[in-house]
RNA sequence: GUCCCCGUCGUCUAGCCCGGCCUAGGACAUCGCCCUUUCACGGCGGUAACACGGGUUCAAAUCCCGUCGGGGACGCCA
């Protein structure tokens, strides 16, 4: 059965199989990123191939925004296809498996929803009448143009002494399926546990389980990396593929992203907190989002954590994958604060707004700025990205979102402060006429001296000298008068950047305030 | 209900396959100290986990059995 070379990284053919019923989740996300990263590091080809099938709950909205998130995350793919332009091979692929008498007809009337999903009598395994039903009898039903499902003949005890596909075999005395999952290991399901699943709807498309597998036959898939959701579907699809002629490629199952609360990530339940778009738009950069996403399940077991693009592709293997369910420790929005419209840092997993701040300050800082500016220039239109390569500097280590630039830099950006509480110039152990006398000091001192770092420290300190002040008692005064408060950046770079005139006239409507 | 999977600090994880180096390592978060003109960065240190019970063994987080707990799948949805 492994007759197909594995190792051979030529072959190597990933995919990627989003459903567009929704925004791309995380869960997914990741999903995409370790494919993504397997075939890189492989030099395989990665495949995005959009599962559309469902045509009743398929939106163009889902699909833009699933693309969306996609080139956000700025990773590529080699081919795409579509699933709802490949029905006809599906359907072809079908009737082979009836040609062959490993599908059925039945002609029972469609279940009318979810009614008897968790029926008390467990899980239904197949109608028997419909089984076996002779090949004359069905023929003849399907030509009178009454309606039917094509059903998978999954082996019984009647298989007993046929020859067998392959991944069929006793286990433990009972007829059983097995497959080798590549993170989870061998895998064994007793075919008396596994239903006569529906190939063909009775409107003659094809359903989830035949499409996936028709597919991934038709492209050549060599890994089928996904979530663990799908690890008890695996034996219907081994089925399908052996029914069909095929090996079955290798699977390997993810484990799954959980919410806080212990359950599968949803976007019905959890909302836009699971959405990529949600990340993006708060200012993550899309490397820190990766570099979060590809530790929740997977380890390069070498305890780094902060990677790059580059470190995660060369370190990327299925041996890295762990089994157990992976939390990601977001807090609702509602719950985190009152909301304001923007998304508060705390509603992010805690070590993602870490990785974040520390892949910012691992950007150069021509680059940075560039991403900067224009969220700038969505407030203040005439910042030159020249400033903002004098500011980019200054408020690198000090901002965890790119977003945070506005309220990081907002001294440097607006003309006039915004008003601030004078109590605020007061220097630690000092007065009103401390900050004032330190103040007119300052503007004298400011007035006559040239603004780069080294002259500004000296002519500063001296002033606080003169005056009997420490030095710090003697910057406060002056760093609230230009920033409007007392958390900024290191007071001479910021004077620096400020120049000489906008420092002196605030520093004088500082003075206006306190008298 | 049936079947499958999982269970190491609050969270992500290393170690488990091939028992001893584990008085269980790292990271985030948290607390404290240091650096310092504020904030941040950085440095140092602290708190904190092998779900439980049996067994095998000289020795078990690591192997076996059971219990409990959590999750997932069971559709003519994907």
């Amino acid at each position: 059965m492994n007759q197909i070379d594995r190792t051979s990284s030529a072959n190597l053919r990933v995919r990627f199989a989003p459903s567009p019923t929704g925004f791309l989740h995380v869960g997914s996300a990741r999903t995409f990123i370790f494919n993504w990263l397997y075939a890189r590091h492989n030099h395989g080809t990665m495949i995005l191939r959009l599962d559309d099938t469902d045509v009743e709950r398929n939106t163009e909205a889902s699909v833009d925004s699933i693309f969306d998130g996609l080139q956000w995350l700025g990773l590529d793919w080699d081919e795409s296809y579509k699933q709802s332009e490949r029905h006809e091979l599906h359907r072809k692929i079908a009737w082979s498996i009836f040609d062959k008498g490993l599908a059925y007809r039945d002609f029972t009337p469609a279940h009318t929803g979810e009614s008897e999903k968790s029926g008390v009598q467990g899980t239904w395994l197949f109608n028997a009448d419909m089984r076996e039903l002779p090949r004359e009898e069905s023929n003849r039903r399907a030509a009178a143009g009454e309606p039917f499902a094509l059903r998978f003949r999954v082996p019984r005890e009647d298989a007993i002494g046929r020859q067998l596909p392959s991944a069929v075999g006793f286990a433990e005395g009972k007829l059983s399926v097995h497959f080798d999952d590549a993170v989870y290991g061998k895998q064994v399901k007793a075919t008396a546990d596994i239903e006569d699943f529906a190939l063909l709807r009775s409107d003659g498309m094809p359903t989830y389980h035949l499409a996936s597998c028709a597919d991934d036959a038709d492209l050549t898939i060599s890994h089928i990396i996904r979530g663990q959701d799908h690890l008890t579907n695996t034996f219907k699809h081994v089925l399908i593929f052996e029914a069909a002629g095929h090996t079955p490629p290798q699977f390997a199952h993810l484990p799954l992203l959980v919410a806080p609360d212990g359950t599968k990530l949803s976007k019905r339940r959890h909302g836009p907190v699971v959405s990529v778009t949600t990340y993006r738009d708060a200012g993550f950069l899309p490397d820190a989002f990766i570099n979060f996403l590809c530790l929740l399940g997977w380890s390069p077991k070498d305890d780094r954590t902060k990677m790059s693009l580059g470190e995660l592709t060369d370190a990327f293997s299925l041996e890295g994958i762990n089994r157990a369910n992976a939390v990601v420790n977001f807090k609702e929005p509602a719950a985190a604060r009152p909301l304001s419209g923007a998304i508060p840092e705390e509603t992010f997993d805690a070590k993602a707004v870490w990785l974040n701040a520390e892949h910012i300050r691992a950007l150069p800082i021509d680059d940075l700025s560039e991403r900067l500016l224009p969220i700038v220039h969505e407030q203040y239109p005439n910042v030159t990205s020249k400033t903002m390569l004098r500011i980019t500097p200054l408020i690198r280590e000090r901002i965890k979102f790119l977003r945070d630039v506005l309220a990081a830099a907002d001294f440097f950006l607006v003309e006039q402060l915004r008003p601030y509480d004078p109590a605020e110039l007061i220097p630690q152990k000092g007065d009103a006429v401390m900050a004032l006398k330190a103040l007119q000091k300052a503007r004298e001192v400011l007035a006559s001296v040239e603004f780069n770092h080294d002259a500004l420290d000296h002519a500063l300190r001296a002033a606080a000298q003169e005056l009997g002040l420490k030095a710090g008692q003697m910057f406060q005064p002056v760093r609230v008068s230009v920033c409007g408060r007392k958390n900024a950046p290191p007071l001479f770079e910021t004077l620096e950047v400020l120049g000489k005139e906008t420092t002196l006239r605030r520093i004088e409507d500082a003075i206006r305030r306190l008298s």
